[in-house]
DNA sequence: ACTACTCTTCTACAACTCGTAGAAATCACA
DNA sequence: TGTGATTTCTACGAGTTGTAGAAGAGTAGT
């Protein structure tokens, strides 16, 4: 889970990170992340190259310390791969109707809120 | 993705199966599952015993050949899956405007159908 | 230009998952 | 009790992930 722990630290920065503070932010959960014993740089890299293959992060080469971020937001990726789940059954109808029977009472509000006049608008 | 195939089969039996049930419904897609060269009847032994130990399928060894059931109907099984992916971020909110911002006009009725009133009660 | 230091890339390995299946053990029936 | 069907054990290759050293490349100061 460690691509998961570097990627919920890049998606918690505003801008893009080095490698290197990158890997400070992981042993210093400032934020809440689960712990992480101190890791050498080049393992942080060796994930961030993996991550980028995966299209998860962006890195810009034109600066030095080669700096990244997250490809998209932690929403659109978490509705992506929602949606990853749910194309892949035949019968969504039947899948909505259980995913929409466990969610909340407050999710269940928003839910109707979004849907009420729609347009969905912002990120 | 053999295991993905084989609960696919296993959801779209109705009744439970035995591993060479199995394995005859992979060959021959009545249904309209991705093909699949003829595979050994331990393979499909091998990956059933896998998928029960993730809690996937259920295995009645008190009938000779022993019989396999999914543990759970597909949209039972997506919704979780659409839960957990949901349950891993920090702002829900945001996830579930993203991810109903990408659902078609038909699935968005659906989900107004099911806000509406609620109470889903099926499986 | 040369050097010392930083950063990146290459290469590697152990642990784990998956697809695949032979060998060996077990069962049920004739 | 032998025989054929079934199940369990064991194993291997490919692919992923965590982890990092060694080597190569870039940069800034002298």
């Amino acid at each position: 889970m460690l691509e998961r722990l570097m990627m919920d630290v890049l998606w918690d920065s505003a801008s893009s990170l080095t490698a290197n503070e990158l890997k400070d932010a992981l042993i210093n959960p400032q934020i809440s992340e689960r712990p992480a014993k101190p890791l050498a740089t080049t393992t942080i890299l060796t994930v961030l190259s993996r991550l980028e293959a995966k299209g998860f992060v962006t890195r810009d080469r034109t600066v030095r310390p080669h700096a990244y971020t997250a490809a998209m937001s932690r929403a659109a990726h978490t509705a992506g791969l929602m949606h990853e789940v749910l194309g892949q059954v035949p019968d969504r109808h039947a899948a909505l109707v259980r995913f929409i029977g466990g969610v909340t009472p407050q999710e269940a509000e928003t839910l109707r809120q979004l849907l009420g006049t729609a347009t969905a608008d912002n990120d």
